[in-house]
DNA sequence: AAGGTCACG
DNA sequence: ACGTACGTGACCTTT
């Protein structure tokens, strides 16, 4: 079966850029609307299999619709210079892929389709026509199906004559004559003033055609009557501006339309050049990738048992050392060899089980030595990864993952084998090529391994003096060699210590949910009159509103909207509601922290583990994962029992958590500079009451509740980067309201009006923000000519320095602590850090010594012209820590 | 693999 | 007019 699909190139290309956040390559070429092209074409080509295929596009700006209305398409913005840039690519991206393409001077892409639709119809012949502009339904047919881009790219909707009908109850000739009454804004095209889609719909309904809507305009009541008579001419001039022109002067010859499918070495080399590293991941394109780049030759020795023994007290002069800890998790991962870069040249490979024979004990004690200097890559990963086979690791002095991630926080990855790129360095195969993932993850034969881990070591060595320059160059050193560095450290210390928890308190607590949730749910299932998958939000969402008939609150791009926020809303209609919601909290309390907390014990030590991502959240925050221990519950009591399962690894000790009172508010005072805020701080005042009195103009007795809540809604959206927006969601009140309040705010708290203008007006002139210590995020959309991409930027402008700023604050703190604690060589331990909250287990006799300590550091880890204050509590477990 | 939901700061 | 609060990770279902 033949199947034809013509693509609208200009209108997929915009919508792609549109919907796509502004990528671009390391040269600066930004990619967002070739990317997106080519996940539409990758996707056409798998799911309808085309046996002939052309995209179109737009010729020039000139068409003959502008000999008829010279205002067509006026008003519309300019074509941003980030979207006429790709224009060259996506033509150089169709050919590599083997679609041929159209373009005729003076005719849109949409006649050339039009056309070619026209001459498919008389053949017979299938076609799907791909565009984001509805005009297209008006060519769909028998044998045209249109297939619109829905919000995103990847997804598009499907329209025959049959869906049109159902969802406009208009037949595909009618589209022109929607467009006549209503009109399009985007093209500039008038219509009738004051009719909308519904009511178009309406008239043609009745009537069935512009001209006929016109004739019958004196049967229509109310002022629409008047309009329609004195925008008659406007009315059939859009409806023509909105035809496609079905006419062009072009032959439809089937065969040069022929699609046979694309070849790797175009589309890769292409790829490669925009930097496509999934895609190329994705069509298998890397291998013949690696022909082509020079992957310099290398020296391998690959160490066996005599030579370890031979090596034993003369060990080469090492330039860096390669740690393989294989999977996500290093507490359960697998070390599965290393590589050392030779000063002298050369590199050698040892397997992992090599480190097991007596001869290894010099290469042990060199691994360990603090006096023997390494470069390595993510220190934190490794030495945790070791430790579990009993392997110390000591003497790291630079860590090239901490570099690079301070260098760009933003990169969503810092493989060796992208930061070979980056600083264009011999290539390095991705792990993914070397290792496959996911069911095909294989450890390969000894060779491969050797060579891919000692090309990992020798890029270590080359990448070290380059990151230290830049760090230098950014004025970063001492955020990466006081702070992140050795914070690993720490982390790692922390991680390999873990925590305990009592498994059995765990397993009771899951029993009584359990039984809650046993009877919760056979109440729903009775009320709802049937029994679901409550999990599902799909067979939710069916059971709500097609068969309860609730009003739909809010949809998804999948379908109706069930969380949290819409349940509250349906509540009062329904008593089922209440119950789901409530099901909801029971499940992700039984899931999550009970089931999920019980397969994080190990059965070794008791104890869970977590890992610190130090080098992935944008702002320099920590994350943690295995189990996540920052999210543990604390805000509704039910959930907050959680924290009783945490408990000291000792008898007699306790847990002490102290978190720093209202950090960022205390940050942001002090970078703004806003004397009243600061005021506020000096003088330890309740900050959300203050700004409550300085807001609303009331002394501090006339402050309610409600005022405080809402003041302290505004801070928090001032944090965040306030939109007026924002703040209105999360107070329930009008759009309007919030614009005031924050207006408000504004006009009291003058000096942080001026930050957050000035800090907007540095990201767009650096094209980046920095911390007090200096940590930086780039911010490139500050300038896009999108506004939710720039707006997004700019909040981010106004949120990083701050988040970041009080990472950078606890971070400061924790390595303090660490020191403190070894030089009063203390038995306590540093267990936890939850952003602004660091949690410790203390033997008794320690307590009043660490309720001293740990505030005195964290309160002084970096003087501002506010105080930082501290909360101090301790229990026999997390939960009574409060 | 993606989307929805929800836990935390 | 545009459509969002900032930063994360885990679990479940659906594709």
């Amino acid at each position: 079966m033949e199947k034809l699909i013509l693509i609208d190139g200009n209108s997929i290309a915009s919508r792609a850029f549109y919907a796509l956040p502004l990528l671009s390559n390391s040269s600066g070429l930004h990619t967002n609307a070739v990317y997106g092209f080519t996940t539409m074409l990758l996707k056409l080509i798998e799911e309808e299999k085309p046996t002939h295929f052309l995209v179109a596009f737009d010729a020039g700006k000139v068409t003959f619709r502008h000999a008829d209305y010279k205002e067509y398409k006026g008003g519309r913005a300019k074509t941003p210079p980030e979207l006429s840039e790709q224009f060259p690519l996506i033509r150089e991206l169709v050919q590599s892929f083997g679609i041929a393409q159209f373009e005729l001077s003076g005719y849109e892409a949409d006649d050339i389709i039009g056309t070619l639709t026209r001459h498919a119809d008389e053949k017979g012949l299938n076609v799907v026509v791909v565009s984001g502009d509805k005009d297209m339904l008006q060519l769909a047919s028998e044998h045209v199906t249109i297939a619109l881009t829905r919000k995103g790219i990847s997804e598009v909707d499907l329209f025959t004559p049959a869906a049109i009908q159902d969802k406009y109850g208009l037949t595909p000739g009618q589209i022109t004559d929607l467009k006549g009454l209503m009109g399009d804004a985007s093209d500039n095209i008038p219509g009738i003033p004051g009719v909308g889609e519904k009511t178009a719909l309406k008239f043609l309904h009745q009537f069935g055609t512009v001209e006929e809507v016109l004739a019958n305009a004196d049967e229509i009541s109310g002022k629409i009557k008047d309009k329609i008579k004195e925008h008659a001419d406007d009315a059939r001039m859009s409806k023509e501006l909105a035809t496609i022109f079905r006419d062009v002067p072009v032959e439809m010859k089937l065969d040069e339309l022929q699609y046979a499918g694309y070849e790797g070495t175009a589309l890769g080399a292409l790829f490669r050049k925009l930097e496509f590293k999934s895609l190329l991941d994705k069509l298998d394109l890397t291998a013949s990738s690696q022909e082509g780049e020079e992957q310099e030759a290398i020296e391998v020795e690959i160490v066996d048992r005599d030579r370890l023994g031979a090596l034993a007290g003369r060990l080469p002069e090492v330039e860096a050392l390669h740690i393989e800890i294989v999977g996500e998790n290093p507490h359960v991962s697998d070390f599965i060899g290393l590589a050392l870069s030779l000063k002298q040249g050369g590199c050698l490979f040892v397997p992992a089980a090599l480190l097991d024979v007596p001869e290894a004990g010099a290469l042990r004690d060199w691994i360990a030595d603090e006096k023997s200097p390494k470069t390595v890559y993510d220190m934190h990963r490794a030495e945790v990864g070791l430790y579990w086979k009993g392997i110390a690791l000591g003497g790291v002095a630079f860590d090239v993952l901490i570099a690079a991630y301070l260098l760009d926080p933003t990169e969503s990855t810092h493989t060796l084998n992208e930061l070979a790129g980056r600083y264009k360095l011999p290539a390095v195969p991705a792990d993914e090529a070397v290792f496959g993932k996911g069911a095909k993850f294989k450890v390969p034969d000894i060779d491969t391994l050797g060579l891919h881990l000692s090309r990992k070591a020798a890029l270590l060595a080359r990448l070290k003096p380059i990151l230290n320059a830049e760090l230098e160059k950014n004025e970063m050193s001492r955020l990466y060699y006081e702070l992140e560095f050795p914070l690993a450290r720490v982390l790692a210390g922390m991680e390999k210590k873990g925590i305990r928890v009592d498994a059995g308190g765990l397993r009771q607590l899951g029993g009584e949910l359990g039984q809650a949730i046993e009877k919760l749910v056979e109440g729903i299932y009775k009320e709802a009159g049937s029994e679901f998958n409550l999990n599902s939000p799909k067979q939710l969402g069916d059971i709500l509103f097609d068969k309860l008939g609730l009003p739909i609150i809010k949809k998804t791009k999948t379908g109706y909207s069930t969380d949290a926020e819409v349940l509250e809303k349906l509540a009062p209609y329904n008593g089922v509601v209440s119950s789901i919601l409530n099901y909801r909290q029971l499940a992700k309390l039984q899931s999550t922290y009970v089931e999920g907390l019980l397969k994080e014990i190990r059965r070794d030590t008791g104890k869970v583990h977590t890992y610190y991502q130090q080098t992935i959240a944008a702002t320099g925050r920590l994350s943690s994962q295995f189990p996540n221990l920052q999210n543990i519950p604390i805000r509704l009591e039910e959930g907050r029992k959680i924290r009783k399962v945490f408990v000291p690894e000792e008898q007699g000790w306790l847990m002490l958590a102290a978190d720093y009172s209202q950090i960022e508010l205390r940050v942001l005072a002090h970078i703004s500079g806003d004397e009243r805020m600061k005021d506020a701080f000096q003088n330890d005042m309740d900050v959300h009451t203050k700004t409550a009195m300085d807001v609303f103009g009331v002394p501090e007795s006339a402050v309610d509740s409600n005022m405080r809540r809402q003041a302290k809604a505004v801070n928090f959206g001032i944090v965040y980067g306030i939109s007026d927006y924002g703040l209105s969601q999360n107070l329930n009140i009008t759009r309007k309201e919030a614009a005031q309040f924050i207006e408000q705010y504004f006009a009291v708290f003058e000096g942080v009006r001026r930050y957050m203008d000035e800090i907007v007006k540095q990201a767009r002139t650096n094209g980046y923000v920095s911390t007090l210590l200096a940590r930086r995020r780039y911010l490139p959309e500050i300038n896009a000519s999108n506004f939710n991409l720039r707006s997004f930027a700019e909040r981010t402008a106004m949120n990083s320095p701050i988040q970041g700023t009080a990472a950078d604050i606890i971070k400061l703190a924790m390595v303090q602590i660490d020191e403190r604690m070894k030089r009063e060589r203390v038995r306590s331990r540093m267990l936890l850090q939850v952003h602004d909250e660091l949690v410790f287990e203390v033997p008794e006799e320690e307590l009043e010594l660490m309720k001293q300590l740990v505030p005195e550091v964290m309160e002084s880890a970096l003087a501002l012209d506010v105080p930082l204050k501290v909360d101090v509590s301790y229990g026999d477990n997390w939960y009574e820590a409060k």
